[in-house]
Parts: structure tokens; C-alpha cells; sequence
DNA sequence: AGTCTCGCACCTACCGCAAA
DNA sequence: TTTGCGGTAGGTGCGAGACT
């Protein structure tokens, strides 16, 4: 696939966090004066925005995730506008499928929607997936429309730097090319995140941070869902993405680390989801459904 | 008492721009 | 130049208060 699909020059070396001794801005809320503008406000003005590092100190919101009776996750699963087709599982004894923040599996895949690269007024289902490239991983993405063209990069950012110009092209926009790749590849999701960082290995990948999450209330959960598609992904691309997977672990080889097996058990579930027997499970499953006049009150007045 | 309206809290997703 | 953090717009449900 990578002789028809887009090559994206080749990494640098592996980003690595920065100091952990750097100074920290402790002004920073999760939640708390969230709100526009609460942070910009007591910045001074030409002062230089600050990284903060406090990952550890942060705590989360995630949303209910069904799990088997074993405490493994069912897959696929809708979280946010992504659907989690697989978690993979953790590479840790290389230092570049990792940093402090993030953890990159190889075999992690999820779809998403986003303009196609090919006609400027339709949404296509992107299928985003993570290989064993060795020394550091590889993250693939491939568009519905254009499944001759995957692209290959050394970073999701790159992936998906790519996609948005290619987008930003067709539909001529002045836009900024910019994207950030944890974001389109949900790492930044917090609930992706925490199903990552539950996957056998990480406490051995020894630049991550652990981070502190706790279960999002229900009044949100329902919210977040509706803004989802549905956790409809097409068959064809969940059987694409399942190709693309077998292929990527028949070469990566999952006895690559001997983790993983037990909790995410990904290959297999991966593979037995075959387009009759799929079931998204849309986190509406989970959820009581305690309030339906407020919600159909609501409609009335808003709609 | 039941229904409706509005404001609030909180979240996701997108994108600009600081940092590396 | 590339990466990814952080600001913010927009969307949701909930609950309090007003209205019928």
C-alpha cells in the first residue's frame, strides 16, 4: 500500500517532552474558568503563552465506556465524533511510541469524519490506524473516496497535516494548514485516552505521565453523544480498516511484546468483527435515560 | 400543579500560534 | 518548519423561575 500511498518525509528525531524542570503555570483549570477568555484575561498582554506540564495534576472527564465482564472494552465504540475500532496495544520498550502525554499503540484504529480530499462539498469516513515502523510508529490514514491513496506519515500530525491541505486545496480556502494530529487521531480525547492508558504496558513506558481521569456526569454524557454520527461506521470501512489492521499486525507481528493480549486482546476482536456481527456500542447503552421531557421540551423551544 | 423559557455548566472540535 | 497546546465557538442537558 505505501507504493500507491502519499510518503511523508521522514521523521526527525522523536519529540520528546520537554524539561520536566521548566517552569509551570499553575494558573491553568481543567474545567473550572473554562469559559472565553478566563485565562487570556490575566495573561499579560506580549507575554509569551506558557507550556504547562502539571499532566499528572489534571484530572479528566470520560465517558462511560461498556466493558465485558472481564474489564475489557467492547469494541468498536463511538467516543465523540470518533468510533474506536481497536486499541491495539502498547509498544513500551521503544522510547518513540511514546511520550509524556501520549501513547501511540500500534494497531490503534478509529474512523472519523472530515471533508474529502476530492469533491469540496461532501464529508467522507477517515480510517486512521498506527503500524510498527520499527523504531517508531507509523500512522496511517486513509480517506473513504480515495483508498488508492493512504497516507503514511511518521507523526499524526503529519497524517493529518496533509489531509487538511489537500482539503484546504479543493475546497480554496485561505486557511491555515495547521492541525494538531493527538486531536484527529483522538488521543487528545480524554476517553480514548484513559482506554489507552488502561492498555497492559504503560505503567512500563517509562516517559509517560500517568494521567487522573473520572467518569463524566450523565447530563453531559447525553450531550456529547447527540454531537456524535451516530457510532454508525459504514461496513466497508469498518472491513477496510479491519484489512488494513490484519495486514499491519501480520507484519508488526503482535508477539512483538508480550503484554496485551490479556486486557485488549486487539488482534483477535479486531478480527472477529466482521461486518454481520458488528455492533457499535454508542455509549447511549450505558446511560440512564432519566430525562426525556426535558430533552423534547427543549426542542420545542429551540427548534 | 403543570408547562415553558432562559441561563448556566460543561463538553467537544476546530484552528491559531507558541514552542521545539 | 513542524508539532501539538490552548483558546474559543458552538452544542448539549439540567434546573430554577416565570407563566398559565
Amino acid at each position: 500500500m505505501s507504493a500507491l500511498g502519499i510518503q511523508v518525509p521522514l521523521p526527525r528525531a522523536p519529540y520528546i517532552g520537554p524539561d520536566e524542570n521548566a517552569e509551570v503555570d499553575t494558573d491553568i483549570d481543567v474545567y473550572a474558568n473554562s469559559g472565553p477568555s478566563a485565562e487570556i484575561a490575566q495573561r499579560p498582554p506580549g507575554k509569551r503563552r506558557k507550556r504547562h506540564h502539571d499532566i499528572a495534576s489534571k484530572v479528566r472527564s470520560v465517558q462511560p465506556v461498556p466493558q465485558d465482564k472481564n474489564g475489557n472494552y467492547e469494541l468498536p465504540v463511538q467516543v465523540g465524533i470518533l468510533t474506536v475500532l481497536n486499541l491495539g496495544h502498547v509498544v513500551w520498550d521503544r522510547d518513540a511510541y511514546h511520550n509524556e502525554r501520549y501513547i501511540w499503540p500500534v494497531g490503534y484504529t478509529v474512523q472519523r469524519e472530515y471533508y474529502s480530499m476530492r469533491d469540496p462539498n461532501r464529508q467522507v469516513i477517515y480510517t486512521c490506524w498506527i503500524t510498527d515502523g520499527g523504531e517508531a510508529p507509523l500512522f496511517h490514514v486513509e480517506a473513504e473516496d480515495t483508498p488508492e491513496s493512504p497516507i503514511v506519515a511518521p507523526t499524526a500530525t503529519g497524517a493529518w497535516t496533509t489531509v487538511l491541505r489537500a482539503v484546504n486545496k479543493i475546497r480554496q480556502r485561505e486557511h491555515s494548514n495547521s492541525a494538531s494530529g493527538p486531536d484527529y487521531f483522538g488521543f487528545s480525547h480524554p476517553t480514548i485516552a484513559k482506554m489507552i492508558q488502561d492498555l497492559p504496558g504503560t505503567d512500563k513506558c517509562r516517559m509517560y505521565i500517568t494521567q487522573h481521569f473520572v467518569s463524566m456526569k450523565d447530563r453531559h454524557v447525553r450531550g456529547v453523544i447527540k454531537k456524535g454520527r451516530g457510532g454508525r461506521p459504514s461496513v466497508e470501512m469498518l472491513s477496510r480498516g479491519q484489512r488494513a489492521l490484519m495486514a499491519s499486525t501480520s507484519k508488526s507481528a503482535w508477539s512483538h511484546t508480550d503484554a496485551g493480549h490479556d486486557h485488549g486482546d486487539a488482534v483477535p476482536s479486531t478480527a472477529s468483527y466482521s461486518s454481520e456481527r458488528i455492533s457499535v456500542a454508542t455509549l447511549t447503552g450505558s446511560i440512564s435515560s432519566s430525562n426525556n421531557n426535558s430533552s423534547s421540551r427543549r426542542s420545542l423551544g429551540h427548534q
